[in-house]
DNA sequence: ATGAAATTACCTATCAGTAGATAGGGTGTT
DNA sequence: AACACCCTATCTACTGATAGGTAATTTCAT
């Protein structure tokens, strides 16, 4: 792994924990092994870099998830796994999806970094409605709606989890999405 | 209202905005019109104020909701004034829910205010179980994930709304637990 | 094949600005 | 006099960012 993929990597762990102005470029660079001005080299600005990890980030997510139309995966299972890739998120790594935090400073942000987070929770949401389309009984309006909620509910449920160090809460939380 | 009442609103709205670590003692002062030792007086350390802040922030918003088992009130449109409460901090203000903003931040908060945003979760986790419970056909189980759902849902429905900048984010993804 | 130029990826040193916090002082009210 | 509430001045630590430098690698021209 070059250390430009660290960099990255290494921000968006930091980003997870603690968010956008809770982590530095020098803690960054103590982490990978170089100094800031290193990190400054491959990101000029912290902008910069923020875009880029969010980004990567909705790209490999994306990845992740798979083809919402793959014949292969009833509709309940693609939600589920959704659902999985965010209960991961807390029971075993403890931070929240990177864009779940990133939204909740939205306002703090620079626009490019701002722009990169909305994207991700369009093509969250646009993957959503295609699995729940395929399901009986929901039009177009409903799959969109609860796309929305399910986006909603689980990045809702981290922040509880996280919050009440109750790793059970995020269960309880997407239950409903999960059986519906 | 007094120099003290004006500190605790301002940080309040400051924090709702961009999170703890988004607003500093010398914005306080400025906007409040007095320097940033004179917050430092009130408040010695910015967990204090955190915490301070947090609490009353639970307790108006408690307040607010009034009593879950009032039998003027049906459960649904108790949980109908849940939902609005949240939805008036997106569509009015563009802020998120105190709460909700120090939840996603967690891991970077002072130990007080971290327990006081805890409380508030599950002062609201209780307050709609309580309203849950009132349903027909609903156990305590049941109320119980439905409050997480709800709580889960509104505070993720925030964070879209937001960095999707569209109010109507909002409603569509509580549009199942306003209706259920 | 070879040497020069260009590029890449790092470094030291530094800048300007900001943050939380503290010590000591002043003023008005009770 | 005591107290509440403010102030100036300052401290330490930290932040994003920049200028100039070096060494290794790659590319280009001959």
């Amino acid at each position: 792994m070059s250390k430009l993929e660290e960099i990255i990597e290494t921000a968006e762990s930091m980003i997870r924990e603690r968010g956008y102005n809770g982590f530095s470029f020098r803690e960054i660079a103590d982490a990978v092994g170089v100094k800031s001005a290193s990190v400054h080299y491959h990101f000029p600005t912290k902008g910069d870099l923020g875009a880029v990890v969010a980004r990567a980030y909705t790209e490999k997510f994306l990845l992740a998830l798979g083809d919402p139309e793959a014949v292969t995966h009833a509709p309940k299972k693609l939600i589920e796994r959704y659902i999985e890739a965010c209960r991961y998120a807390i029971a075993k790594q403890d931070k929240m999806c990177l864009c779940g935090m990133l939204g909740a400073e939205i306002a703090a942000l620079p626009d490019d970094v701002a722009r990169e987070t909305r994207i991700f929770f369009e093509k969250n949401i646009e993957w959503l409605a295609k699995v729940y389309m395929r399901m009986t009984n929901v039009g177009a309006a409903g799959a969109q709606r609860r796309a929305y909620g399910a986006v909603a509910t689980v990045e809702g449920a981290m922040i509880l989890a996280r919050t009440l160090k109750d790793p059970d809460a995020f269960d309880k939380a997407v239950k409903q999405i999960a059986t519906s």
